[in-house]
RNA sequence: GCGGGAGUGGUGUAACGGCAGCCACGCCAGACUUAGGAUCUGGUGCCUUCGGGCGUGCGGGUUCGAAUCCCGCCUCCCGCACCA
């Protein structure tokens, strides 16, 4: 073997090199325009602003396998090109360390969870070092360092302390609210007032109550998810389909306590309307559509033996339909409609065999708050409920209807509360068919319909008398002429909801932010909540000598949260002086959820060190701005798995833009450009018992796979231990070096596109990257070969080519297309410039810029070879000259009706005319053309002629 | 059921509406070698009577021209799902 080959040993001592020089040369510092990050800014001042951001990681046990890097190593590849290209390049990373494996790991071994995630992070960091990604060393860091999450909390008591005005339709401070109340120029917010008082007639504690019930970060009992598998309570978001956690898969519970929430459903609107700013994927942003779940329609209120109970409807043309009312169980008014007794001649049916409807409606209730989803699902959709003893009066027809609660109405959606259509809604024609309710079809089916809930299109039938006529009317003209209706009649309004529910915020566990708030230890404001000053943060996480909390039989759905930061009894209760003289005071012991420290990463990276503030506002507007007015702002480009579509990216993009409405940054969205990038999987294979087999030991004969000898069956899915297929970086590192891994990683495919691993086909990268070594370093004396000679015509056209494909591909994130016409070129100068012969620096240069952001150790090494002392890293991007993008001639295809016959040489800018006239002188193409009527003749320059014969 | 996306060689993929399969893996052959999981060179969609013919899931349409645009099917993947 020749002594100065590109080994994979050679590649990992020059890896290795480089690293170290990187680090000790801060190569990837990104300076700051203000602040203590600002050294060596004017290098960059004049540079347009880049900020790549990947999702961080969450420090497990496991370490990296290498389908993690993929988006590491986009967003790299892109933040070395952008840097190359004349950008100020910004490209963090941090870690997403609270949560729940650090927690469990803890409650099994004993060691403080703190312990084993900061082993867990410096191990992946050398993982991602190992890689030489450009990430800026000093504006890393961990989402429990108590210098991050006192501003985590901070920002919590931002949320706290606002409310939502929805005239302005933005959150604003809570000093505000009470300003205008007292001034009397503002009303609470319907519902939040006792009953039948005004504000002035409020004790100072019921004041207080009557604020807080407007806070944009509030207490509220309501039926939450309860998991008494994992002791604690889950947001909407954490609960599978199917009723169960989706951490540990245990059942889920529908119980109502006392939680804190956040009001995201106030911002259901911007978030669902501002999607049409950022530059996402349209499958990401129609996953958020779905999750806000807009609906249009209207309130129709129904008399119900004096109460009124409001029904939500997208259908408000088929009232004169409605047959009978459903209430979800949990509704509010169901204790109070409740009729005495069942009236004279009840069918069986809708009494369920109790003797009074409270005895059917407390059994009912019971039942529907103690089957979790998973069994809802298992009994189908057949419909259960039972009858109020009551019946509504439809404002239109005065028609009596009966009013039920079952659980197919869900409370939290809509008003709780539905009118039944059976004529027009599968749902409701279910319901009616078991309980033997009436149906009144309003919209005229098809001839050939045959039968059920007509769901489709047709003029309204039965829709009249003499208070309104809709008979006739499509559906739009008829909703349009009811809802008119309704607001004269005062019986409704047209209306707006969602299917977006509040986020329940407060988690009954340990390793989480503990929240910034107190409450009184007696007296009768001892429920109510009172935010930590800002001087007295962070609130410290204190320590416990046991992590778990009290979890209970899987399905104990009665069992009542016990958090374990409760126990910390020398914690939870505290003596404060918050300006009305010492006083004692109790913590709260619930900690904020797992998504808390990733709702605002993005803008701690842009200076993680700083004390005084959660942000400087000048940083922000620098690395975040919006570049014209109207622009959104924010990240340049996020890269990350599409398992965030909704939760992480709703709970972020609603922290942003409440500091946003409050004045803390200048962005109206923390991500304008997102890109999801694709899963790596990979083939496992199993024995004849169905066991997992080493998959890096079977071997592939005739289209047969053998493990030892002995047949397997392959299978395609995921990288995982129990499917014995995990292949690491480490082991790529050591097999190929890590340019190798990083070229091999960016070539199968586009970034957003899912491929399958296979380990061996790597190799292909390895030769590329010894054929880059070999044009530039001579193998016998490892002396650069580059000497100052033109390179050809051919050359030059082959390197601008490659240079104009190469930067398209980066900015699409296409890096297989990139590598692709790096390849060309490289085969191109290996066969054009043989071993012994002069390679054109101009064009050996080139190709290593070219290679740079993809292969940075080997482009660094090769630069330094060709006598650089600088790094590449800020070297400048080649530029490809068009005088090199066309050619002198073209070979140009001659066809004859649509089909290739021919091939004629023109010159390159040869007219329609002069292609025709080529392409006739060719002697098969007059062939063709001999005898036969041309009637149409299509000549594209610089493409094609097309003759359409007769 | 509703919504979104995708179907191209043995494999990963590439093709402003303009010569389908760039670049790789694999495979075949050769060179250099004591040897090769090294390196280099050439070949590799299918059929063929060697003229050519057929080929981008299937069927239609628009167009001089369709992998690409439109319509209808089929298959696969993803998300949501009793949301009134």
């Amino acid at each position: 073997m020749p002594p100065h080959r590109y080994t994979p040993a050679l590649a990992n001592e020059i890896e290795l090199a480089w690293q170290d020089r990187w680090e000790a040369e801060g190569t990837f510092h990104t300076p700051n325009p203000v602040g203590r990050l600002s050294e060596g800014f004017d290098r960059v001042a004049d540079r347009p602003k880049a900020f790549l951001m990947d999702m961080f990681p969450y420090p497990s046990g496991a370490g990296l396998h290498v389908g993690h890097p993929l988006g590491y190593l986009g967003t790299d590849v892109t933040s070395r090109f952008l840097r190359m290209d004349g950008h100020n390049v910004l490209h963090p990373m941090g870690y997403d360390a609270f949560g729940l494996p650090a927690e469990q790991f803890a409650v099994q071994t004993g060691q403080h969870p703190r312990v084993t995630t900061e082993a867990n992070i410096a191990a992946i960091s050398a993982q991602l070092r190992r890689l030489g990604v450009d990430h800026d060393p000093r504006r890393t860091f961990a989402t429990i360092d108590p210098g991050y999450y006192k501003w985590t909390q901070w920002i919590f008591r931002q949320i706290f302390e606002a409310w939502f005005d929805p005239e302005t339709d933005r959150a604003r401070p809570i000093s505000e609210l009470v300003t205008e109340l007292d001034a009397g120029t503002r009303e609470p917010a319907e519902g939040t007032l006792p009953e039948g008082r005004t504000w002035v007639q409020l004790s100072d504690v019921e004041r207080r109550r009557v604020v807080d019930a407007h806070r944009l970060a509030y207490l509220h009992q309501a039926p939450v998810n309860w998991c008494p598998g994992l002791g604690t309570v889950l947001s909407n978001e954490e609960v599978t389909p199917d009723g169960r956690s989706e951490r540990g898969n245990f059942p889920v519970f529908r119980r109502p306590l006392t939680q804190w929430m956040m009001r995201i459903t106030s911002y259901a609107e911007r978030l669902l309307t501002d999607l049409d700013r950022l530059d996402w994927s349209d499958s990401l942003k129609q996953m958020q559509r779905n999750w806000i779940g807009r609906s249009t329609g209207a309130r129709v209120r129904f008399p119900v033996s004096g109460e009124t109970v409001e029904v939500f409807t997208t259908r408000p043309d088929t009232l004169f339909g409605a047959t009978y009312l459903v209430l979800a169980p949990e509704h509010p008014l169901v204790g109070e409609l409740t009729a005495d007794r069942w009236p004279e001649g009840t069918d069986p049916r809708w009494a369920a065999g109790a003797d009074t409807p409270a005895e059917a409606v407390a059994a009912y209730q019971r039942q529907a708050s103690r089957r979790s989803e998973l069994d809802r699902q298992a009994e189908g959709r057949e419909k259960t409920g039972v009858w109020l003893g009551v019946t509504a009066r439809n404002p239109l027809t005065g028609a009596d209807l009966p009013v039920f609660i079952a659980d197919y109405v869900l409370t939290g959606y809509g008003t709780g509360a539905i009118m039944a259509v059976p004529g027009e809604d599968a749902r409701d024609w279910d319901f009616a068919s078991e309980f033997g309710l009436p149906v009144v079809r309003t919209v005229q089916p098809p001839a050939d319909f045959d039968g059920g809930a007509y769901t489709g299109t047709g003029p309204m039938i039965n829709s009249s008398n003499e208070q309104l006529s809709l008979d006739g009317l499509d559906k739009a003209a008829a909703i349009a002429k009811v809802t008119e209706w309704l607001v004269a009649t005062g019986a409704g309004e047209a209306t707006t909801t969602y299917k977006l529910r509040d986020w329940l915020f407060s988690r009954q566990r340990y390793w989480g932010e503990p929240f910034p708030v107190v409450y009184a230890t007696d007296g009768e404001d001892a429920d109510l909540p009172i935010a930590v000053p800002e001087s007295m943060l962070p609130v410290l996480l204190p320590d416990v000598d046991d992590y778990s909390p009290t979890t209970f039989a899987d399905d104990d759905a009665d069992s009542q949260p016990e958090p374990p930061l409760s126990r910390a009894t020398e914690w939870t209760t505290v003596e404060l002086d918050l300006g009305d003289g010492p006083r004692r005071y109790r913590r709260e012991t619930n900690t904020m959820p797992n998504w808390a420290g990733s709702c605002w990463y993005h803008l701690r990276y842009l200076d993680p060190g700083d004390d005084e503030r959660f942000v400087d506002p000048e940083l922000e507007a620098y690395w975040m701005g919006p570049r014209e007015p109207g622009d959104v702002g924010g990240v340049d480009l996020y890269v990350g798995g599409v398992e965030h579509a909704v939760l992480h990216l709703l709970y972020a993009r609603f922290w942003h833009k409440v500091l946003f409405d409050l004045g803390h940054v200048s962005s109206e969205e923390p991500f304008r450009r997102l890109v999801n990038q694709g899963y790596i999987s990979a083939f496992a294979y199993t024995d004849a018992r169905g066991f997992h087999v080493p998959a890096a030991e079977v071997v592939e004969e005739g289209g047969q796979f053998r493990y030892h000898g002995e047949l397997v069956t392959r299978e395609y899915g995921k990288m995982g231990k129990s499917l014995k297929n995990v292949v690491t970086p480490d082991e790529m590192i050591a097999m190929f070096g890590a340019d190798t891994f990083r070229v091999y990683e960016m070539s199968t495919g586009p970034l957003d596109q899912s491929r399958p691993w296979e380990t061996k086909a790597a190799v292909g990268s390895q030769r590329l990257l010894q054929r880059v070594w070999r044009v530039v370093v001579d193998e016998e004396s490892g002396a650069a070969r580059a000497a100052d000679v033109e390179p050809d015509d051919d050359t030059s056209r082959a390197l601008h080519r490659a240079i104009e494909a190469v930067r398209d591909g980066m900015t699409t994130l296409r890096f297989n297309i990139a590598i692709a016409r790096i390849t060309e070129l490289t085969n191109h100068l290996t066969s054009a410039c043989p071993p012994g012969t002069p390679v054109p620096r101009s064009v050996a240069e080139a190709l290593v810029l070219l290679v740079a952001p993809l292969a940075p150790h080997l482009a660094e090494e090769l630069w330094s070879r060709l006598g650089h002392t600088g790094s590449v890293a800020w070297a400048s991007f080649p530029v490809a000259d068009p005088q090199w993008l066309v050619d002198d001639t073209v070979e140009v295809a001659v066809q004859v009706n649509g089909k290739v016959r021919a091939q004629v040489a023109v010159p390159a800018d040869a007219d329609a005319a002069a292609l025709e006239a080529a392409a006739r002188a060719d002697e098969r193409i007059a062939g063709y053309l001999e005898g036969a009527t041309v009637r149409r003749v299509v000549a594209v320059p610089g493409r094609l002629v097309n003759f359409v014969l007769g």
